[in-house]
DNA sequence: CTGAAAGCGCTTACAG
DNA sequence: CTGAAAGCGCTTACAG
């Protein structure tokens, strides 16, 4: 039992050590017969290849690095991990995540990668990095791929949202609903990191421009990088409590991620502002709690970005040409319950 | 750049590659001057061990297996990855996420597993496993961990809810609020696989009847193994399909996941049976729906449980005597917006 | 189509 | 405290 090796199977089968690898990993040039008789061998004596052994003599580690900032609990990192599992596992490759919590940790994985030879290819998942990280992961020897980076800058390949289109279908929405005026909301960042949800406000902004909104008709909450991290519920109240002494206070609202539109719902509807009727609220996600809050919402699909993030890793590492390098993802309009025409002036 | 091994760094630092190994993982009978020109030198050459090489030298191979049934992004298994992380990164594991979507591929991984010398432990979750695996995992020379297992048989140690006292407690409140029958709503999985919580109805009825509720009191709805893997929401129906025309309703229900919970509350409001009013609910987990749906419920934490469970496989691993090898976890009752007192008879 | 030999980059006794 | 040597279990040219 156990701690059997290839050789064990080449004197079962008869045959040579070498002659054994090339037939278990269905290498050509290997008489059928023999190939029988190695793998009734393997399978009679469960060998399973020492994934090390491999990994040290060939040189390729089979394994891809998922590298977050954040839990791995969290929604878009854990359908991240399911999506790049999907298409990594069936290729032979394990998948390790790594968390680098903050910059030092983050710097210090930076600083060590050229040297790393424990990982074929690397999936950088959310990250903001600064222009000097991103020329070392170009100079990298294995590719790395951006999954919902900021731009396309620096890596072999990515996989992005279109947040601009994504926002322009929220503007056009509203327009259609009858409403003059709208607000950004942005969810307070409890990290040091700048994720790319922060470039929606900017393109909030920019599509509202280009359907004809002025910019007094609009107005960003939340984006208070002044006093430093706080907490979920503070950053709820703090906008409520803009909004309610706002003189001309929207109508109808686009929040960064569902959880904090949600949270604010719930805060605005204690304040006797009821949504939809006196207020539309636009999440962003579609993520599990959406359809519970009824909320409408922009859906985007983590597991599926992941996937192609993990073909194209698997690409750059078979060294096969590729059509697109960088792909960037389309959302859709979901229509629940938080969403109404624009109350009648006064 | 890159490439650069142990024998780069010896010559760097004007010694010997062994002298280099044991410098750099800080072994003693070191002289500290040698060690300090040593990491001087690492340093200097951005110099990282081959993970493989390592391994396969020593034969450990700094890894750990999760195996879950079941996607990575939901929310058990996706915290219990956080929690194994946060616990075996700092000891320097890899953690390895492998699923067997269903019995086919658990049977073939569990026909691999006595060979196989690409981990250093198993943690097992929320698998219901047959007498032979269960031996099987005895058997094995590397440790398992079971986490949420159904008990404790076959492995090395564990880490699992105490659901006997959470319905206890569940059945108590529902006593104290005046509730004279009671109904346990089993959730329809999806899976081939039984998991952990299928076990709670036969410890509700347990402890209700423990609570003097007489067995015609009590009423176990959705349990129909009979026709196969229905649908979430066909579930949902047959449920509220079976209570609108129960003769003895019970007032009170107690449901086997959170977001089971919260879909069975829309559909009975949707049918005119107010929650709480009609009917109380609480619900199992206190997931991240939990607090949105303003549900009560059973409070478990997976990312603990998962801490303690890579705890065990670390001790385990080290050869470590352990006070404990099998930990039953408490859970405790979180009174939201969905349970009150039973409504007048009538 | 098959085998003998070298080598992947470490660790681990064993001397000294 | 340090170094030379063997070995971990494979893969990869190279002969044949």
């Amino acid at each position: 039992m156990g701690r059997l090796t290839i050789h064990d199977v080449a004197i079962e089968a008869g045959v040579s050590d070498s002659t054994v690898s090339r037939a278990l990993r269905g290498l050509d040039r290997v008489n059928p017969h023999t190939r029988a008789r190695i793998e009734d061998a393997a399978e009679r004596l469960h060998f399973t290849f020492s994934r090390n052994a491999s990994s040290l003599a060939s040189g390729r580690t089979m394994r891809v690095t998922l590298l977050f900032a954040g839990g791995i609990n969290t929604w878009f990192n854990s359908c991240a991990m399911q999506g790049a599992y999907e298409v990594l596992a069936p290729e032979g490759y394990d998948i390790v995540p790594l968390i680098t919590p903050d910059q030092a940790e983050q710097d210090r994985y930076f600083e060590m990668l050229p040297g790393n030879r424990n990982t074929d290819a690397i999936i950088v998942t959310s990250f903001d990095l600064d222009k000097q990280k991103l020329e070392l992961l170009g100079g990298l020897t294995m590719p790395t791929i951006g999954l919902d980076s900021r731009s396309d800058d620096g890596y072999d390949a990515s996989v992005r949202l279109d947040e601009n289109s994504a926002m322009l279908d929220a503007v056009r929405l509203l327009r259609s609903l009858g409403h003059h005026r709208l607000g950004y909301v942005e969810q307070p960042s409890s990290h040091e990191f700048k994720f790319s949800s922060k470039l929606r406000s900017q393109s909030f902004i920019a599509s509202a421009r280009t359907c004809d909104y002025g910019q007094e008709d609009l107005e960003v909450f939340g984006g208070g990088h002044d006093s430093m991290p706080r907490s979920f519920d503070d950053a709820v109240s703090s906008v409520v409590a803009t909004l309610l002494s706002d003189s001309r206070r929207p109508t109808a609202l686009c929040v960064e991620t569902d959880d904090f539109a949600v949270a604010l719902i719930a805060r605005l509807r204690h304040f006797g502002i009821r949504v939809p009727e006196d207020m539309t609220v636009i999440g962003f996600d579609d993520s599990r709690i959406a359809p519970v809050a009824d909320l409408t919402t922009i859906h985007q699909d983590p597991v599926e970005m992941a996937r192609l993030a993990a073909r194209q890793a698997v690409k750059l590492m078979k060294h096969e040409t590729m059509d697109r390098r960088h792909i960037l993802v389309g959302t859709s309009m979901i229509l629940r319950g938080t969403s109404a025409p624009a109350p009648s002036e006064g």
